[in-house]
Formats: C-alpha cells, structure tokens, sequence
RNA sequence: GCGCCUGUAGCUCAGCUGGAUAGAGCAACGGACUUCUAAUCCGUAGGUCGUAGGUUCGAAUCCUACCAGGCGUGCCA
C-alpha cells in the first residue's frame, strides 16, 4: 500500500506542476510511513514540508494543493486531512483492510510473501564455526540470526541457499590435534607438555578418552607429525558431528556445509593466487607473500602465504568467496561475529581485486552474547574451555524462548544473556504470549467445532460485520504484514518481526478478553471466525520466519 | 593511539530510509476468572533519549567534539 500510496501522492503533486499551482523542480525522496498515532491517520507523508524548503511556500498550502489534485482511482481512500505543520494523513476505508483479510484467506500459508527476490538467488553464509569445540550461546545467537534472515529473504522470493563453511585445516585445526594428543598421551600417563595456546576444554579429554578405549595404544608409537594430524581429523570431524546436532535440535539447516580443504583439492586457491600475482596485487616481502589490500582501501596489506609456506585462513577465504561468486547468486550474505568485523576491508579488497561486482557481497556483524550468571560475566573462550554451551541453554530454556531472545534485538546491539533470567523468565517470555495468540485461536474453533457451529468460508462471510475498532485494528495489522516482511528483507532485520508480533498479540488479547468471538448472531460470529483464523496464519508465519513452533495448545 | 559497534524508564530493549504528545516487556502497585484457556486483560507509576555544540521548518535518528562500555587493531581466526 505504501508504494500505491506513493504512486497516488506523485501524480497529484505533478498534475499540480502542470498546471503552475505548484513550482516545478526535483522531488525530494517521498516517504510515506505509519503514523504513530493511529488518529494521524493510517498512512501519511511529510512531503510538503519535505518541499517547503526551496520552493519557499508555506507547508500546509502545499499539502492543501497537493490533496486538491490526489485521484483516488480504486476509492480506497476514506478522507485525507492536512494536521500538525504539513502532514498529509490518509485515512483509508474499512472495505480496504476488510480486501487483506480476504486475500490472507485465500493465499494461506503464502500471505506475506513478496516479489522483491523473485527470480533472483541468495547465498547466506553463517556460523561457520571453527570446529574445535562445541557451539556455545554466542553462536546461537547467529544461529537463529542467519537461519532467519534466510526464512525471510525466501519469503520475499529469493531462492536461498544457507551454507557453513568449515575450517578444516590450518593452524587451528594442528593445534586441535596437538591438543587430542597431548591428552592421549596423559591417559597412558605419559609425561607431556600440554600446547600453550591449546584446546583446554573438558570435551578433548573425551576425545582422546574414547580414541584410548576404541584404538588402544597404537598411537603411542607411531610418528608424532601423522598421529597429530589424523587426530586433528579425528576430532574436527566429532565435532562437526556435535554441531550438527545441536543445530538440528535448534531447527537449523544447512544445504551445504562447505569444506576448506575441498578449496585445495580442487586447485581452486593456488589458482586465484596466482590469477592475483597476475594481476600485480602479490609482493613478497620478509618471506611472506602480501596481497596489496591498501590499494582497495584497507588499513594494511595483508599476508596470504606465511614465511613458513602455511597459507593463511585469508587467502582460503579469497578462493572461497570467489567461488561463491562464480557460482551466481545475486545476492552473497556472509553473517559473521562483530569480532571480525577487522576483515571486512580486506574480504572486499579481494573482491574488488578479482574485479568482482562489491555490490551483491554485503557482510552482516552480529555483536558478541554477553553470558551473565549470577549477574557476573562469564568469559568465553573456546580455548580455555570457559564457555556455556548452546546445548545447555537449549535444555535449560527451549528453542523457542532461546531463538526469540536472540531475535528480540538488533544484531547490532550487544546481547546480555543472563541466564537465570532466561530460565526464570519462564512463562513471562513474550514468546509465550505470542505462541497464546496461535493457541487460542485454536482453541476456539475448538470450542466452536464442540457446539457444532459452522466454520465458514470466505464466500459466505458478511466481513463488513466486522466494525469495533480493534477488528479494524487487527485487519489492518493483517494488512501491512507484506509490506512489513518486505521492509524487512530490504534491512535484512528479521528482528523487527518480534516488534510486529508482539504488537498483533497485544491487540489481539485485548480484543479476546472485551469480546466473544462466538456468539448468538451468527453472521457475526462468522464474519469473527473469519478474522481470528487468519490471523492465526499471520502469527503462525511469522513465528515460522522466526523458527519458532505455533502451538495449538499450551 | 587508530578503527568499528553501542549508550533511550529501576532492568532488558524497540523506535521502520529525519517527523506530530519517545514506546514495549520485565520488575513495582491496584483491580478483573460460574463465559471461547487468567501463559490473558484493565488501570497506576516510571524519561535531562550519555554530554556539549552544529545542520533545518523539525533531531533519539544526520554531522563534529568529548565521556563511558564492548570488540578489533598479528606472518591468529
């Protein structure tokens, strides 16, 4: 509505430059948008005031000569009121919002969705979590980040494809091995010195632990470089197995979990190093081999083969991302911790260099979780081993309370997750008092279907009965959904949906406890019937955007 | 030091590309169940939007400086 809004509101303005009433000249952005104050209206534009400026007349006296000339071709316009210093509010018809109720019906499941991705494919990468320990809460967060993100960019037409990509080799996955088998070698008793930087998390004692039980002591004799390496392996793939599970139980999928060392097998990263040194942007200096990210605007060059021939995670992530793009998405999301947010400049270096179109590739940063228990911060460190992981906080809150508190904020925002709240928080979460709306609705027709009253359809609904101003107000809310899931898309803020739904809940609960749903008119009850299932499906999409069950009880 | 993010009610946070009287949940207090589920509702109270300037018809939102917190600043990821 908001862009028919805008269509309406730019041929009035340029009718009235037509015929002189109003100074020609370029227009500035219009925008229209929800007043806050429902008597303001249900749309309004602050562009007379937005024209004020240089055409040198009064707000008001534009917005006057601007509603002369508004055509309302559809008649979905009640009345249009000029208030406050220039607004122009429109106040649209009850026969309008009663249009989206009946669409929402027809269209089911498929209500909300939109155009703005049609044809087009998304590639999400998220998490992409190190496999060297099990996920923790901070994960989750981008967990629930990124798989939402994803549900909404396919609500809005995009064929998306979610991917992890795994760091299977390098420095951390040597040091994961060296880690295994320090601790093998103390469950024969073997005097060992344990790595510095090592994994110090009770979940290698378990690994090496299981490989003592499964296997014995043939590693003890073998030569210390293979038994480090295949250990690594070992317990990057057991953990890439715990992650795949807690992800499962946390109602995320991935259609491809891509491999780094696949980037080697495949040639694909010798390659693009050398089509770089090409193209002149590789030096060596002091043994290393650079790539001259500065020319593209980072702070530093950047080294991608190390003085001991080690190639760094950066030059994997250049083959990487240029597979990405060779495979032709149009639009490339990679959702990383906001504790990287130092290689965003280089990442885009190496696009612009391998003469890549920067637009598409946008990198999302979702701030850190802060962990409190006892109100005290606990550090997280996967090293040390310090961490609470998400399984635990699975268990203790449910994923539907968990995905919803990560969702709840703006990625952007630092997240405190205080645990004992959480758990507390209970039946007080506002996921609760969402998930009520689906189940009383059901609920409802429960009860209908016990008196044996009619579950109508749409064609024999008098939606017209429906006249008390919360119907209005529900309706309505049923009515911007698409254009608010579209907002969204276009912010890639899935979070604004706890927002939405919350305000739907509230006006639907106080809707329910003013009035019956069920009474003795029966075409009322019928035209109520109407609006409470669709918004069920309303709440129940959303909630499935946000990963989060619609129950039918509760 | 430099860079990025954040600072809104007692707490946790919304506030959609600059708009009208800044909102919600929790916590606090007072009410509402013989009715379709009270996991709900109704009401009360709670604010120098970190500070100081600037931009303009108009600023929580944009710019500058400063203050506070987080993160980064490596031949780690």
């Amino acid at each position: 509505m908001k862009k028919g809004l805008n269509e309406i509101i730019r041929r009035a303005i340029a009718r009235a430059q037509e015929r002189g009433e109003l100074p020609e000249g370029a227009l500035p952005p219009l925008i229209v948008g929800y007043p806050r104050d429902e008597r303001h209206g249900d749309y309004a534009t602050n562009v007379a005031m937005a024209m004020a400026s240089h055409t040198k007349k009064a707000p008001r006296a534009i917005a006057e000569t601007i509603v002369r000339f508004i055509e309302d071709a559809e008649g979905i316009i009640e009345r249009i009121e000029v208030a406050g210093p220039g607004f122009i509010n429109f106040f649209l018809k009850e026969a309008y919002w009663h249009y989206f109720l009946r669409e929402a019906d027809r269209q089911g499941e498929r209500y909300g969705a939109g155009e703005l991705g049609k044809g087009k494919r998304a590639l999400v990468e998220f998490l992409s979590a190190n496999p060297t320990g099990p996920l923790h809460i901070g994960h989750g967060r981008i967990a629930a980040f990124g798989d939402s993100l994803a549900n909404l960019l396919e609500k809005v037409g995009y064929k998306v494809e979610r991917e992890y990509y795994v760091n299977d080799r390098g420095t951390q996955m040597q040091l994961l091995g060296q880690s295994v088998y320090s601790r093998y070698l103390e469950e024969w008793e073997r005097a060992v010195a344990f790595p510095p930087d090592g994994y110090q998390g009770a979940y290698i004692r378990e690994i090496a632990h299981d490989i003592k039980k499964e296997e014995g002591d043939k590693y003890l004799s073998a030569p210390k470089e293979d038994v480090i390496n295949l250990m690594g392996e070992k317990a990057a793939h057991l953990i890439l197995g715990w992650i795949k599970d807690d992800l499962e139980r946390f109602r995320v999928r991935f259609d491809r979990w891509y491999r780094e060392t696949d980037l080697y097998s495949s040639g694909l990263a010798p390659r693009l190093l050398e089509e770089l040194r090409g193209k002149g942007y590789l030096y060596e200096d002091g043994g290393a081999l650079w790539f001259k990210s500065t020319l593209f605007g980072d702070e530093k060059d950047r080294v991608v083969i190390r003085g001991n021939d080690a190639t760094t995670y950066f030059a994997s992530d250049i083959s990487y991302h240029k597979d990405k793009y060779d495979r032709g998405y149009d639009l490339l999301l990679d959702i990383w911790g906001a504790d990287h947010h130092g290689y965003i400049p280089r990442m885009e270096a190496a696009v612009q260099a391998l003469g890549l179109d920067k637009s598409i590739f946008k990198v999302i940063l979702v701030q850190l979780v802060n962990l409190l228990r006892d109100k005290k911060q606990v550090s997280m460190s996967t090293r040390t081993g310090e961490f609470t992981s998400l399984k635990e906080v699975i268990q203790e809150v449910g994923v539907d309370a968990c995905r919803y508190f990560f969702l709840l904020r703006r990625a952007d925002s630092p997240l405190d997750f205080d645990l004992e709240l959480a758990k507390k928080e209970g039946v007080e979460n506002p996921v609760y008092y969402v998930q009520y709306v689906h189940a009383r609705v059901t609920s409802i027709f429960k009860k209908a279907a016990e008196k044996g009253v009619e579950i109508p359809t749409f064609d024999n609904v008098d939606i017209a009965l429906l006249r008390l101003p919360e119907e209005r107000l529900l309706a309505k809310r049923v009515a911007i959904f698409p254009e608010f899931v579209e907002g969204m898309a276009l912010a890639l803020e899935p979070h604004r949906l706890t927002s939405y739904l919350q305000d739907l809940a509230g006006i639907f609960h106080s809707y329910y406890n003013k009035h019956r749903i069920i009474s003795d008119d029966r075409e009322l009850t019928k035209a109520r019937f109407l609006l409470v299932k669709v918004i069920q499906g309303v709440v129940r999409s959303a909630l499935g955007l946000l990963g989060i069950a619609a129950p039918a009880e509760m």
